[in-house]
DNA sequence: TTCATAGTTTGGAATAGTTCTAATTATCAC
DNA sequence: GTGATAATTAGAACTATTCCAAACTATGAA
């Protein structure tokens, strides 16, 4: 089963799950996120998608993009004024914003790292998620 | 020497600091900030001004936030879509976002913390600065 | 004090990003 | 296939922010 059959396979049964259909624009939606992963606006992404899907307007990339988030499939992300970027990735990570290059990268988590940050709240408040944002610059070593 | 004073005191020096001047405009928007500090939009910070100064303009409340940010005196805070929200707390900080209310909260954080996070970069990625941003609930007795 | 200069404020126009609306089209269950 | 429901579409509307040019203000030099 190659890669792409894997995603969307996994797309259909995540959209079912929420008694939602799976669409062409979703499946392409999706799949432009998972093919380069480099945190995409909803422009960038609408651009991507027009090479296979030359019809579709921008209003429906923003449809499946909120219902892409609302499947827990793809996380919106914002951290600075400007438009929401979009991300497949699901594993428990962080987000690195270079400011010479304005490019994104995720950064892994040790598994403790989110219960130690867990840790620090106090009484009365119940984190359902936690985000975690640096800023600052990247050599070319972080390729 | 009032509280009132000091701060204005503090945002003189800090202002000249970086060669600007201290208006009245820029004044009232920081001491808006300071008194209540629920994280306001520019519309609201704009309306509290307005009470003080009536002729302002929302331009100079937007060029008074991003000069006050500039001296790092306030800090921006973009966690969603939707408008900037400022926050003059200067102390190493979390941001709570209870879903429920849509308020946000001040976390302090333990000085050790933000080491622990940093330390989770690889090499390769120099932050200048992390922020931490928690979702969820807020029980009534986390005032 | 007076002037020149640079810094600041202002209102309105312009822009960017996103959401809304109403009409059309596609899909699913029967 | 038919009807009900869901999804897509284009464009208008909207929100937040920035830009702009003109007017105003403070400051320092003469």
């Amino acid at each position: 089963m190659s890669s792409a059959t894997l995603n969307a396979d996994t797309l259909a049964q995540k959209l079912a799950d929420s008694g939602l259909r799976a669409t062409p624009q979703r499946e392409v939606v999706y799949n432009v996120l998972i093919k380069k992963r480099d945190h995409p606006t909803a422009d960038e992404v609408f651009a991507r998608v027009k090479s296979e899907l030359p019809t579709i307007s921008l209003a429906t990339v923003y449809n499946c993009l909120e219902t892409l988030v609302q499947c827990d499939l793809v996380r919106a992300v914002n951290f600075e004024r400007g438009p929401t970027r979009y991300c497949p990735n699901l594993r428990p990570h962080a987000h690195f914003h270079d400011e010479q290059t304005g490019k994104t990268h995720d950064i892994d988590l040790p598994p403790t790292l989110l219960e130690t940050v867990h840790s620090v709240l106090p009484r009365g408040f119940d984190a359902s998620s936690v985000e975690i944002i640096f800023r600052g610059k990247a050599t070319k070593s972080a390729h």
